[in-house]
DNA sequence: CTGAAAGCGCTTACAG
DNA sequence: CTGAAAGCGCTTACAG
């Protein structure tokens, strides 16, 4: 169906090492033969297998990306990023979503593996796991979003956490917030354990002392997070400001704000990690601390692209900077009711 | 670094025919040879290389899934529905984003195509361009979904989005509404015109008269559809209800009838298409008319499984059911308060 | 500058 | 059952 380089050869008149000097343009070659070469890949529409040229030169220009949940938004411009900086270097990123299956993960990674992509980038589950070291040891680069990874000596790209929490509570201080409260996701978790740190540096640093009393909740999910903000607001007095640790646990707080009739930021401030809501039309706009997903992926496959050209570079975890979206939930005279 | 069949020939001291052989169990092995060959696949953790395998075979067990933008919500779970049955048959779904930019898709193609996948699954923009004719006529089936191809007599998937708005006209109208209004968003988009003419058969029906004074808009955007939005609820008498033609114009609509004070669906009924606030936290949630992504996704990849199966195959279109989401915006007692 | 040949890592008839 | 050989579609020294 599709021609081969042979075919070209043939029809052309020449050799197929020729037509090869003539697309890689490596050996210079007289212009009467590239002319005639030309004109039949135009008229074949001829494409070179991809397939035998990286069985050769060792490379597939194809970089693999494995995402724990397609469907969250945390993702899109995570991927975004990760696909334009890998353009820049004529990499193609293809995108597989294991569904937060372990098992799917180790399939794809097997699949990535016995393709031969050039380099992966993990946004996955189960990174701990077997399976990947399996990956590293095969020696195909990978790096690491999200989260370090322990043991593997492989390159990170993660979001601050911590000086993230401790800005938004700057900010949730500054607008006269005394009592502010911290809705737990999982506690198990470091991330969350990352905010919780930043939530207590912001507490000291505003001179505001730590009150075990606010704190709740120890589990990711709306229902858990429903029950925790529950005691939360119903606490006397009532916290002034509640920030929640995670999307998940945000939107149980918000249904329990509202099943109280509470209205926000009137009778309470509110802010919530990554972004949770970015449905526009929602009312009061949340403030959030976000993570920089798009350049997350776009540092992620730099680093990536670097390791490939040198596999020897020195190891490195690059933590980038989180944004604070000040929006109507925390709105204050004292840091402006930004809405962005 | 990666073990070649070589070297696991050479270590367990048989041809490479024969590791191959135990390896596809095409061809019986002896019992002593295969526990050999076995031992030292584990031994070096050896992975056949794919792309050699396909460069013979001639088919690369892998699809790639062209989407037009990934951040859309529309097109994660028909992501995870093409991913599932493709995993079924021992096929890779690769998904690539092309950002809405024609170039990019361009681009995005070419490269799938010189890598010779089995297939393309395309939920693209620039569909009826040269470069998909190319693909079609270099021999790489494709299945397109969300709108029908004219001319590729390619198999397409797509949703019943005129039955979808009869059906959805026929709840508001079961409700009470009389006065049912349509908020256009780019009208000339096939998609639309066939919801505006679910939309008239739904009113005639109901033995509702057309009225022409009930239409507004001609454009998607947030902004078009709030000044057409606003045109339509300052008529009087106001409308009983509004159906919004897409999820854009939908997010405008919610942003006039708040800014008038409107209360949903107390002084209005509102349904749109697409569902598209999926944000859960939203109140009230509103009545939508969403394409069966999932379902999409499943019966794209599976009809192109069964065109490379049998590339004479008949080319069909298939038209799938869209659901009706009957939630707090257009709450009645007639149709019952609803939420799913 | 151009062509013949070897080789990338596999699979698959074909002999033995 | 097992091995030697040809071939998938390319690239890349190496002669000429």
């Amino acid at each position: 169906m599709m021609a081969t380089i042979r075919e070209v050869a043939a029809r052309a008149r020449v050799s197929v090492g020729t037509v090869s000097n003539v697309l890689s343009g490596a050996v210079p070659v007289s212009k009467r033969l590239r002319e005639r070469v030309l004109a039949v890949v135009q008229e074949l529409d001829y494409q070179p297998n991809q397939l035998a040229q990286s069985l050769k030169s060792r490379q597939t220009k194809m970089i693999g990306m494995v995402i724990r949940d397609i469907t969250h938004p945390l993702f899109a411009p995570m991927m975004r990023g990760a696909q334009d900086a890998a353009w820049l270097q004529n990499y193609l990123l293809v995108m597989l979503d294991s569904d937060r299956q372990l098992e799917r993960e180790q399939q794809i990674l097997a699949a990535l593996r016995t393709r031969r992509v050039d380099g992966i980038l993990l946004a996955a589950t189960g990174i701990e796991q077997a399976h990947v070291r399996a990956i590293c040891e095969a020696g195909i680069p990978v790096v690491c979003l999200e989260r370090e990874l322990p043991g593997l000596g492989i390159d990170c790209v993660i979001a601050d956490h911590f000086e993230g929490a401790r800005k938004c509570v700057a900010h949730l201080a500054a607008c006269g917030n005394r009592s502010i409260a911290f809705l737990h996701g999982d506690t198990s978790d470091w991330i969350e354990r990352e905010r919780f740190g930043g939530y207590r540096q912001g507490l000291e640093d505003a001179g505001v002392e730590f009150d075990q009393s606010l704190q709740a909740g120890d589990h990711s999910g709306s229902d858990e997070g429903y029950r925790a903000a529950a005691a939360l607001l119903d606490r006397r007095p009532r916290p002034a400001a509640i920030l929640a640790a995670d999307a998940t646990v945000a939107a149980g707080l918000l249904r329990a704000v509202r099943d109280r009739g509470l209205r926000c930021p009137h009778d309470i401030t509110i802010a919530a990690f990554d972004d949770p809501f970015s449905c526009d039309v929602l009312r009061p706009r949340i403030t959030a601390v976000s993570q920089p997903s798009y350049h997350m992926g776009s540092k992620a496959m730099e680093i990536l692209l670097k390791r490939i050209q040198d596999p020897d570079r020195r190891r490195s975890t690059v933590t980038l900077e989180t944004e604070l979206h000040v929006r109507e939930s925390s709105a204050c005279s004292a840091a402006g009711s930004g809405a962005a």
